[in-house]
RNA sequence: GCCAGUGUAGCUCAGUUGGCCAGAGCAGCUGAUUUGUAAUCAGCUGGUCGGGGGUUCGAAUCCCUCCACUGGCUCCA
């Protein structure tokens, strides 16, 4: 007899050599039939798989994230096994489940796949599904397993193997598939039963570009065809909410063939709000002690060998222009520039920390394919500054600038977003980033320290740095689950060296500065990109192009509209009177769709009463004010920066 | 940049296996209507079918090429 130790200490005894499996069926039919796989000691395990000593179990559900993961790697390898069938010869690397799903990468030989077949997949699937094959799990040798695939004739399977040690290697094998897998699988396919396969796509072998490209399908399944329904609604509400919809419907941006890919062109709305941003930005810097600056948007070669940018990023920059035997580039970067007013003056170190602000204009030539919307373009408004200080000052900056990304949060409403310390790789050291070892480490860790200090949640992600220093990365994901970096918050020991920047400290020594790079509010293009989404294009009022829309009922009340709006324009308040002589019903609706947040319907009643009827965008009628008081309301709405939704 | 797909009016989309002057709804314009909390009615305008080249008696439809976009990969200061 084993002891099992179950998650709430309770200890009981078993046959040794029972399975996950015979244990959920002695504790309950229903646990068993909706158990897909058990942890044990910690790892997860096949239900079937004999448990030959004590240990602890915890059995692991669709509720499970590591439920999940196994039922969407069992759902990876039922697709292959449907891939296999229509298109026999197929090679396979590796299918591993997703945060969402999951994927097979494959190598099709001359055949071309498209969006028909897989329609054909998903039929072969739910008909292996209603087979019900179990998943069994069999050890075998290296030179068994060798042996299999190369009379299968993988290379790719080969080259996985070639890595994994003798006896440590196992064989999954469900119907007429079988697989080098590591499992864990779930019992068997009946399981899988909302099944759907959501694209194809070219992925690089072992993912680099210098690699075959092969093929790869993503796939989601769900344990029934209610989940799946779901979660495709699901999706189709999150489209709706895409920045790039809702930035064409709403007159935001748009973008044009003759102007170029990434180039955003900001319409009258658009410009509105980047106006507010600005604004918001200013004020908060001059509070927080920033000076701002303008600087070029063009620089000579020189200035980025100097800074080091050029040998790391020349590719992503646009190629120089020459003008009489020297070059220019367009700035990719704002910080050589600021760098420049730092050393165009001398510094004793009571004028430090010095914080140079600037929304400054940037040009990268991204991959053509990189390219997404208002997240990922050629040209774009950072909200940059850089802070020199001293060392002993480094972590009062660098927490100052968190406290401010945090205050912006709060102001935007964003609480779905992870802080990401990234950091360099020792391997790359003289390559990738400026080698300084010490450097690295002593920066690194007082950038964990301060961290902690604060107690702000992050994780650490190694070789994820920039060149000159660790940042902390503000990752968000937009409506349709791509990742980005909303905002950043760089250490840069090296620049300061490199431009020879010098202050004059307390012992009449000449040193070379700290410097901070940052960004709370990322670009104009992707905050406003993120914000769109955030807000499903209900932007508060204080953001919105178009705060107030005066809907007059007829053509009778149009001297008293416009006796409002100039009340309101007086109060800086953002309105417009739809003149048309349309009924009252088809202006407020059109209205409601360009989600103008506040409407005054104006008709016999409010001009008799002086009033306004107030209604509110996504809540209806709201009753009559006075002018005043509607001013009055709006100013404090906007000062305060409310958020109604 | 790579793999796959898409590109028809300002927008959303129809256009069967190549075959009469390429269609609809919304938007726009004109007129009528003077309207009370999510679509008033009528008429009209509007298209190099992404660009270029080719096959054909005939191409939006088939082929080549370029461009842009979409989904991924790679990349992301």
């Amino acid at each position: 007899m084993i002891n099992i130790t179950f998650p709430d200490g309770a200890v009981r005894q078993y046959e040794q050599g029972s399975t996950a499996m015979d244990i959920a069926k002695k504790i309950s039919e229903g646990l068993a039939r909706k158990t897909l796989a058990a942890q044990v000691n910690g790892e997860v395990w096949d239900l079937s798989r004999p448990i030959k000593n004590d240990a602890t179990i915890q059995f692991l559900t669709w509720d499970d994230e590591k439920g999940k993961s196994t039922f969407w790697h069992s759902s990876a390898h039922l697709m292959a096994e449907a891939v296999e069938d229509v298109f026999p010869g197929v090679k396979f690397w590796v299918g591993p489940p997703v945060e969402k799903g999951f994927y097979y990468d494959m190598d099709l030989g001359e055949n071309i796949i498209t969006e028909s077949d897989l329609e054909k997949l998903e039929k072969k699937m739910n008909e292996l599904s209603k087979q019900n094959n179990s998943f069994t799990r069999k050890e075998i040798s290296k030179a068994d397993a060798i042996k299999y695939f190369t009379e299968k004739g993988d290379e790719y399977k080969l080259d996985l193997l070639s890595n994994l040690e003798d006896g440590n290697i196992t064989f999954y094998t469900q119907g007429n598939f079988t697989d080098l897998c590591r499992g864990p699988h779930i019992p068997s396919t009946g399981l899988i039963k909302g099944i759907k396969l959501t694209g194809i796509s070219g992925a690089y072998w072992k993912g680099d570009e210098k690699n075959k490209m092969l093929t790869r399908i993503y796939g989601v399944t769900f344990p029934n065809q209610k989940e799946l329904d779901e979660y495709l609604i699901f999706l189709e509400e999150a489209k709706k909410r895409d920045h790039r919809k809702l930035g064409k419907e709403l007159g935001i941006y748009t973008m044009d063939d003759d102007v170029g890919p990434g180039l955003v062109l900001w319409m009258p709305n658009g410009t509105i709000i980047i106006e507010e941003l600005e604004k918001l930005a200013k004020e908060t810097e001059l509070e927080a002690g920033y000076k701002r600056v303008v600087t070029p948007h063009i620089a000579k070669e020189n200035l980025y060998l100097t800074s080091g940018h050029l040998p790391y990023y020349q590719e992503s920059m646009y190629p120089p222009m020459e003008l009489e035997g020297v070059k220019y580039y367009l700035k990719a970067m704002n910080c050589p520039h600021h760098h420049k007013i730092f050393a165009a003056q001398q510094h004793s170190y009571k004028d430090l920390p010095l914080r140079l602000a600037e929304y400054g204009t940037c040009y990268r030539y991204e991959q053509s394919g990189e390219l997404f919307g208002l997240m990922r373009v050629r040209c774009l408004h950072m909200n940059d500054a850089h802070i020199y200080c001293t060392k002993e000052q480094f972590a009062s900056e660098f927490r100052a600038v968190n406290d401010m990304y945090i205050k912006y949060f709060k102001i935007f409403g964003i609480e779905k977003y992870v802080m990401r310390l990234s950091l360099h790789d020792p391997k790359k050291l003289g390559q990738k980033y400026v080698n300084e070892p010490e450097l690295w480490i002593e920066t690194e860790a007082m950038v964990r320290q301060v961290m902690k200090d604060a107690n702000i949640p992050f994780v650490e992600v190694p070789d994820e740095a920039a060149f000159y220093g660790p940042k902390i990365d503000v990752q968000i994901w937009s409506a349709i689950g791509k990742e980005f970096t909303l905002a950043t918050n760089q250490v840069d020991f090296a620049q300061g060296r490199r431009f020879g920047l010098e202050f004059k400290n307390q012992n009449n020594e000449m040193e070379t500065p700290l410097i901070i790079h940052r960004a709370p509010l990322g670009t104009h293009e992707r905050f406003i990109g993120f914000l769109l989404e955030h807000y499903a294009g209900k932007f508060p009022l204080w953001l919105s192009p178009v705060q107030v829309k005066i809907l007059p009922i007829s053509d009778k009340f149009l001297s008293y509209a416009e006796n409002i709006l100039s009340q309101l324009k007086n109060n800086d308040i953002r309105a417009e009177i739809d003149e048309r002589s349309e009924k009252i019903g088809k202006k407020i609706r059109e209205t409601e769709l360009a989600k103008v947040p506040l409407m005054l319907i104006i008709g016999e009643k409010e001009m008799n009463e002086s009033k306004v009827s107030v209604r509110r965008q996504g809540k209806g009628d709201e009753g009559t004010k006075t002018a005043e008081e509607f001013i009055e309301m709006v100013k404090e709405e906007v000062k305060n920066k409310t958020q109604i939704n």
